[in-house]
This record gives C-alpha cells, sequence and structure tokens, in this order.
DNA sequence: CCAGTAGGTTACTCGAAGTAAGTTACCTCC
DNA sequence: GGAGGTAACTTACTTCGAGTAACCTACTGG
C-alpha cells in the first residue's frame, strides 16, 4: 500500500516546488497581511521547512516579490491578450480596462496582494508594484501617442496616469457594490476619462 | 555650567511630547519605510526611552496610525478651507484639487507615509488610509448630489472614486515630474474628468 | 519639606527573520 | 544492485526588534 499513490509527496522538482510556494505564500500574505504572516507558517503550510524558503527566495520579502512579480506577469499576458484584436483607441482602452477587471474579480487573492499588502512598506515591492502601473501607463501613453503624434508628451502621460488611477480606485470600490461588474465599471471609467481625452485625441 | 540653558530639555507637557513624537516618527517612517523604522530609533531621535512611545501610542501600529491620522486632520481642514469660497460645482472641484495638490506638495513627508509606508500591510493603517479617500470621495459624491438631485447614487459614487484615483495616482506622477506643479495637475485632472461629467450634472 | 503624581528609565521576555551545518531520498552508471 | 554524487530537505541555532514589568525622579501644591 501507499505504493505510487500521492499520500505523501516529498521531494518535488525545484520549478513545481517553487510554484506551489508561490501560491501558498499569496495566500497566506492575502489571509493575514505582510506584516502578520510568519515564513513559518508559509512553510508548514507548503509542508516543508523555512530554510526552502529562504533557498528559493531569499527572503520574506523575497518572496512577496515574487508573489507580485507572477501576478503582474499573468496581468499583461490577459492584457495584451485582450486588445490584440482592437483598432481604434477607444476600443484599445475599453477592451484593457475590461480585461483587467476581469483579472481582478478572478484573482481576488493576488489583488489583495497588489493592494492592501503589497504597498507594504518593503521598498523593492513597492517598487516592483509601481512596475505593474508603469506597464500599464507605458502601454496607454503608446497608444494615445501612435493615434495622435501632434499631443504633448506630458499632457499623454498625465493622462495615462489618470486612467491607471482612475481604474485602481474603481476596481477597489467595486469590491463593497458587488452588484457593478467589470463590464459597467469599463463604462464608468469610459464615460468619464474618455470624453475628457476624445477630443484632445481627435481635435 | 549647563545651568538654566535648554541644553537637555525633560520633562514635557503630555500633548507637546505627542506632537514631537509625532513629527519624529513621521519623519522617521518617512525615511526608512515603517518595517525598516524601529521603534528604539524614534524614541533615541526624540531623546526618550522607548517605554514613552507605548504609552502614549500603544504599539508601533498606533504610533503610525497618529501620524496619519494628524495629516489626515490637517488635509481635511486644508480642503474644506478652500472650497468655502466656491459656488459652482466645478469650482469646488478646481479649489479642491489644487488644495490638495498643494498639500502635498508642502508635506512631502506626510504624503510619503500616507502612499509607500501606509498601505503598509497593517490592516488597521489601511483602513486609516482608506479613511482619508473615503473623506475625499464623500465630498465630492455630496458636491454632485446637490447640484443634481437626479443623477444615479452609484454613479456619483463611482466618478467620486474617479476622481480621487486619478488624483492620487497624478500626484505621485509629479514627483516625477517637478515641472508639473499644483496648479497644471488640478488643470490635467479638470479636462479630463470635469467634460465626462459635466453633460451628466447639466443634463 | 514632605507627599503625590506626571513623566521617565532600566532591564527584561518573546516571537519571528534569517543561517550554518548536517541529513536523506533519489538518480545514475558501472 | 550497490557505490556515490547531488538535489532536496531538516534541525538547531543566532539575532534583532516589538512589547512589558517594575522601578525611579523631577516638579507641584499644601
Amino acid at each position: 500500500m501507499t505504493t505510487t499513490e500521492e499520500p505523501r509527496r516529498k521531494r518535488m522538482p525545484k520549478a513545481q516546488r517553487k510554484a506551489q510556494m508561490l501560491d501558498i505564500a499569496e495566500q497566506v500574505f492575502a489571509e493575514r497581511g505582510y506584516l502578520a504572516a510568519s515564513m513559518d507558517e508559509i512553510a508548514e503550510r507548503v509542508g516543508v521547512s523555512k530554510p526552502m524558503l529562504y533557498e528559493y527566495f531569499g527572503s520574506k520579502e523575497g518572496l512577496l516579490i515574487g508573489c507580485i512579480h507572477r501576478a503582474r506577469t499573468e496581468l499583461l499576458d490577459r492584457t495584451q491578450q485582450a486588445i490584440s484584436g482592437a483598432t481604434t483607441p477607444e476600443e484599445i482602452l475599453r477592451l484593457g480596462l475590461l480585461a483587467f477587471f476581469e483579472f481582478i474579480g478572478e484573482h481576488k487573492q493576488a489583488w489583495a496582494l497588489l493592494r492592501q499588502e503589497a504597498a507594504v512598506t518593503v521598498p523593492s515591492a513597492v517598487e516592483e508594484i509601481e512596475g505593474i502601473r508603469r506597464q500599464q501607463t507605458d502601454l496607454i501613453a503608446a497608444v494615445i501617442g501612435s493615434f495622435d503624434t501632434d499631443i504633448d508628451v506630458v499632457e499623454a502621460e498625465a493622462f495615462a496616469e489618470i486612467v491607471v488611477g482612475s481604474t485602481e480606485r474603481l476596481a477597489l470600490w467595486c469590491e463593497r457594490r458587488p452588484e457593478v461588474g467589470p463590464a459597467l465599471a469599463t463604462t464608468y471609467v469610459m464615460e468619464v476619462v474618455w470624453r475628457g481625452v476624445a477630443n484632445r485625441i481627435t481635435g
């Protein structure tokens, strides 16, 4: 008995263990908050001892960064895929926003990490999160620039920041307003923000 | 020697000491980040021993909350004063925004606290900061509501969230763009966001 | 000048991050 | 199928900082 089944899997390959650690860590960080989460607890839940976490991620901060980074990558993939079929700037923006709202709806845990915890305190985590926003703003600014080469660069940047800020904030608000889904949230952002920029781009 | 001068002031009245502690704590938190800041260092810089901090603020978290709360109160005062002379919704919003951008320009330390650090990890600090935003969104939503009783409540809330999100994000961006002062930042927000809501309010 | 207390200190405990050094399961190649 | 090499893992610490118990001292009014 207990032959080839999976009663107690030990000794996994590195990559798999790493992924598993990220899963658990994301969960624990989201549950307890970064500070209150202890490496011992994460290790225990993974079913492994603490030094393994340090082996793979170097530090508690490193583990957090790992979680954030993974979420960031997934978000970028999703967004890029979503806007790949769009043609007008308006469509790009709308589809991108929708993808974002859908992503956070599905990955509540990761999202909790990105806001509550992750702004954390840890300087490098802040940088990592800023990286996500940068990703988004750059994308938006690039879209605007590509459709109107006359627009002031600084103004385009400002607009991108406004979109990202609005979106992030509205996503948070959606948690208190479950009746507002991704589609409606997207509409709100577009309704307010798009008008403001449309006549800059078109004219 | 060292007779009646002020070489070592000890034994201050409670309120004064408390204010001094908040000053130093704000500084140290902003400098090192919440996690890296140690109560021992803060105590030392204040020129007092650690248990005094605990006497007055209960915990490290309590001290942080104290700092945030003070900043919040100051910001609210400033904003309310700024919009007191305004008559139209547009004017209220513009003056309020301007007051905010000016406030963070003058209180960089407090602002650093409110974003980088304070989102911290500490659940109650997050609540406290959310309280600030709530303050702002409520104010904005109320203004809109007072000028157009027909507007959908949910939509008014969404708009308020969008304004706050935009503003916060743009304030951050201003740090990378020193040439963009409070006035220009206000203009950007108004230009993009106002148009979007103006034709909702006016009909 | 003595008593009461607001304001203050020293010297600890305890918990969690991080680490050094050793151990065991698994694979390979003879 | 056993030696032996190594990737995956553990035990048993050190260290550092938050929080606390118990004690002290400068200034007040009577």
